[in-house]
DNA sequence: TCAAAAGTGTTAGACGTACACCCATGG
DNA sequence: CCATGGGTGTACGTCTAACACTTTTGA
């Protein structure tokens, strides 16, 4: 066995946040993409990635791409899946080990769009380069798949929020409406949640209740794998989210 | 950007298959491993699995290596993970996608075993070279997991199975003793299997009815992903099996 | 006082679990 | 006939979806 891997090495994100539309009601998945400026694909949208370095981790280089394409950092990420058939890239054997993320809507909102930067919604995208939309397509059924049974919700928003707002990530990521008094019950007992004493003020009817992530229990269950959360995943340069707590 | 991706790319597999002990009631997990004969780990036992050939994609190199350690074709393969951190090799950055496979249990008793291949019960490893230990604990976790929700039970059996012997599947991978009576409603409800005509003689009590899978339903729902099990993953040697019917 | 969303209560059906019971065969 | 597992019936507790209803604010 002559043991050389003859094939690129590479790492890409595909970075959900949530938009909700000037008029519409319903919030909806929204993702960044990057235009290629060199073929193959030349002018066509793609994931933000790049070869893995050498010193860095799988998920390090997963924050970091997506960090140098947003300028965020990812409150949750997940390794995706590998892909790496022969045919998928058109000019060199490249194996793409893709990662999943969630980002805040509001930094999002702010976030840095470049002549080369551009968001989609992610149920009305282009032709992609390579086969990106595929796999575009089966992070999102992950997406919708987890959040059925875990937390991830919570890394659509802010320090506190209310539990409308939490019922509308669902709502939007699931694609359909949830009963307002099931949606509250469910969470209550899930204990996912804590209730501060604070309610948010300004809304033209009665105040509703601010929630607060309960930060001993994590967004998902990874099973035996190590968390990824316990650790920043790039250098600390503004203000990471790094409360280390655990019960 | 310099863009050479200087790491190793290499595919693991992790092979499940059940061996009922001699004495005790409950089949357990078993996988084979093999033993490494060069530096780092030389002497421990590992995963079986090797560089990736330029020419293959990454399932076809996990049934490869598969079929060169047990001579075996896996009933079901899905890829596990990518485990690539910086620090995990000891001499040299190495990628790792990770495979899991399940085989059927009568050809697992009679699959080749040679000096540097072995058996061993899932639950109860050795220490193993790299990370292997954590990659075998998260490959068994997804398998327990994904036995309550899809129908990969089914890969461990033959062409037709009793009820019963579907049951001892799921007991063996969940651990605990399930009622049969409720079991049969379980399956009977989810339309994953049809009864035969014909049943099982030669038992000491009322001859159990014979059941077939339903081939038009897939073992498990891999989302948007292509289907594995739709094309050979090996070239055509003995007698694989070859029905390619869709519904 | 009214509209609107927060929040609570109640009910009917689905579903999981436990277990009693009959059925059919080998010995 | 009897032991043994195959196979059926049934009842009970839990969970879920639907929706009526009360509460509390801004306007």
């Amino acid at each position: 066995m002559p043991g050389d891997a003859s094939a690129t090495l590479a790492v890409s994100t595909v970075i959900f946040a949530l938009r909700r539309e000037a008029d519409s009601e319903l919030a909806t998945v929204w993702l960044p993409l990057v235009r290629r400026i060199r073929e193959p694909y030349e002018g066509c949208w793609a994931l933000p990635g790049g070869p893995l370095r050498s010193d860095e981790d799988l998920a390090v280089a997963a924050a970091r791409t997506l960090n140098e394409t947003t300028g965020l950092t990812p409150r949750y990420l997940e390794q995706l899946y590998a892909f790496g058939d022969v045919g998928r890239s058109a000019g060199g054997r490249v194996v793409s080990i893709v990662y999943w993320a969630l980002v805040r809507s509001e930094e999002a909102e702010q976030a840095s769009v470049g002549e080369n930067v551009r968001w989609f919604a992610a149920d009305d995208l282009p032709p992609l380069a390579f086969d990106h939309n595929l796999i575009v397509e089966y992070a999102l059924w992950r997406l919708r798949n987890k959040m059925e049974y875990s937390r991830i919700a919570h890394a659509f928003l802010g320090e506190t929020f209310t539990l409308a707002q939490l019922r509308e990530v669902h709502e939007a990521v699931l694609g359909r409406a949830l009963d307002p008094a099931n949606f509250r019950r469910g969470i209550e007992a899930s204990n996912a949640v804590v209730a501060t004493d604070e309610v948010l003020l300004g809304t033209r009817h009665r105040p509703p209740r601010l929630y607060r992530y309960d930060s001993a229990i994590d967004l998902a269950d990874q099973g035996p794998l190590p968390r990824l959360n316990d650790r920043p995943l790039i250098a600390p340069q503004q203000h990471l989210n790094d409360e280390g707590k655990n019960a």
